[in-house]
RNA sequence: GCCGACGUGUUGUAAUUCGGCGAUCAUACGGUCCUGUCACGGCCGUGAUCCGGGUUCAAAUCCCGGCGUCGGCGCCA
């Protein structure tokens, strides 16, 4: 359609062919309104009955709500529409007609439960909140890789199918490769660090990660999308520096980017970057505060995860993003680094929103030794993993890196209610489908 | 994997405790009136108790099984 005016781009006293969907028809008797909807906006569409063809009137105000309607004629300024302008039709065509009766509301008037939104996410996207949470969505994946391009990364993609998992068998996906035996990848976890010792040294890969676990929360997906950085020559807390300034930067973005998509969900007053130098407090330190706060039934010793109960009185105590630090070496995985002076106390750490866990990284072992004992410890045969370890003996030099959850990083930033919200086409224990 | 809650027209809901009126309201849909609506409004109308079994004079409501949805925990991004 090279001829199309977009809604936004109609002005007065021009000719132009607006084609989009119908919002609202509001028949007056004598006058009618037809509001129709394009990415740009709406215009209002008018039916003077009596100034025009009655054939053309008949069809126009004849279709249901959500149907496609191309409508040419000419542009008039009018303070009492909508937007200021308003298009008088010389000519309408029904480009694709829509059942009377729809699955969901677009025009937001009655709520839908999100299980009906979802399996008609195409409708569920013509409603002005959900498609603002999938602008910034888009505005944050911009940002996100703009910031990594700006510290020096390069943009990587590795395989989604494996033949071993990161750190064992039980959360995959099984499927079956050429007769093989294959898994869909976990975490670009392995990949990130050879290359984080290849030439390319600092790399980043924004990819789907698979879970096969059969959690069914607000916070989980069995299929996410995880932002992944890893860099050679750095250290736990300089991945930890990084991690806060790719979060404000995206905050940033967004902030400067997406003002009308906040002020759609509600957002734009109390949108803000979080504040530079998030608290770092080790797990020891978090362990005690979580015993202090009286939530948690049996006080936590070293060596116990964090519960969610105590990470949530966590979050409310520090009432911002903080990182926990220096967690226990048995409860990280194997290529988690541990302190050199210190073998029961690892590198690893995670960076929590009060809500919930987004990021979880650390310094990685790259001594060869080190980590096949590593392995072994976890149970691993090193063997399944050589074309791993062996790139250990060529060069590795330190490197350190981190996952942030992409959804996780939408659900905080934009305090949406489900982590179903924040994709498309959500993978969950129960939905295969759309 | 363990545990819990819920399932009513197109959609969202009320009634479910303590079984009992023609199953509520909004929205959508159909009809009708209306020349400035902007969640347009007025009047009229169509339309539903997830499926199967049981208890009872009587079941949306109680019991059992199934299916579906949502959530809590574990685990994690």
């Amino acid at each position: 359609m090279r001829d199309r005016t977009h809604a936004a781009d109609a002005e007065p006293g021009m000719e132009a062919t607006i084609a989009g969907w119908v919002h609202e028809i509001r028949d007056l008797g004598g006058i009618a309104f037809l509001i129709l909807r394009d990415r740009t906006g709406r215009i209002q569409v008018k039916f003077e009955k009596d100034d025009l063809d009655d054939e053309l009137v008949e069809r126009g105000l004849s279709v249901h709500r959500e149907s496609v309607l191309q409508v040419t004629g000419k542009v008039f300024e009018e303070d009492r529409a909508p937007t200021g302008v308003e298009i008088v039709p010389d000519s309408l065509e029904i480009v694709a007609e829509a059942d009377p009766e729809l699955p969901l509301d677009p025009s937001g008037k009655v709520g839908a439960d999100l299980s009906t939104r979802l399996d008609n996410r195409t409708l569920d996207l013509r409603r002005a909140e959900t498609r603002a949470i999938f602008e910034i969505r888009s505005a944050v994946l911009e940002a996100a890789r703009d910031t990594f391009r700006e510290l020096g990364g390069t943009e990587i993609t590795t395989p989604k199918i494996v033949a071993t998992g990161t750190e064992g068998g039980t959360e995959l996906f099984p499927i079956t490769y050429f007769g093989r035996e294959a898994f869909m990848n976990q975490s670009p976890q392995l990949f990130k660090q050879l290359l984080a010792a290849s030439g390319l040294e600092r790399v980043f890969e924004i990819g789907p990660i698979f879970r096969a676990e059969e959690h069914n929360t607000p916070r989980h997906l069995n299929e996410a999308t995880s932002i992944d950085f890893e860099s050679a020559f750095i250290d736990a807390e300089e991945a930890m520096d990084v991690a806060e300034t790719f979060l404000r930067s995206v905050y940033q973005a967004v902030e400067s980017n997406c003002q009308d998509e906040l002020e759609t969900l509600g957002l734009a007053a109390d949108f803000t970057v979080p504040e530079a130098d998030f608290p770092r407090i080790t797990y020891e330190e978090a362990i005690q505060r979580a015993n202090a706060t009286g939530v948690v039934d049996e006080q936590l010793t070293w060596g116990d995860d964090l519960p969610t109960e105590a990470e949530k009185a966590l979050g409310e105590a520090i009432d911002q993003h903080y990182f926990i630090t220096n967690w226990p070496a048995e409860v990280k995985p194997f290529y988690i680094k541990d302190e050199d002076d210190d073998p029961e106390v690892s590198t690893g750490f995670d960076l929590n929103h009060p809500r919930m866990e987004l990021v979880s990284g650390g310094q990685r072992e790259h001594r060869y030794d080190q980590l096949v004992e590593g392995f072994e410890a976890q149970g691993l045969d090193p063997a399944a993993f050589d074309y791993y370890t062996k790139m250990f003996k060529y060069g590795m030099p330190p490197h350190a890196g981190w996952g942030m959850g992409a959804e996780r990083l939408l659900v905080t930033m934009l305090d949406l209610d489900n982590i179903r919200e924040a994709v498309l086409f959500p993978r969950d224990r129960k939905r295969l489908s759309p």
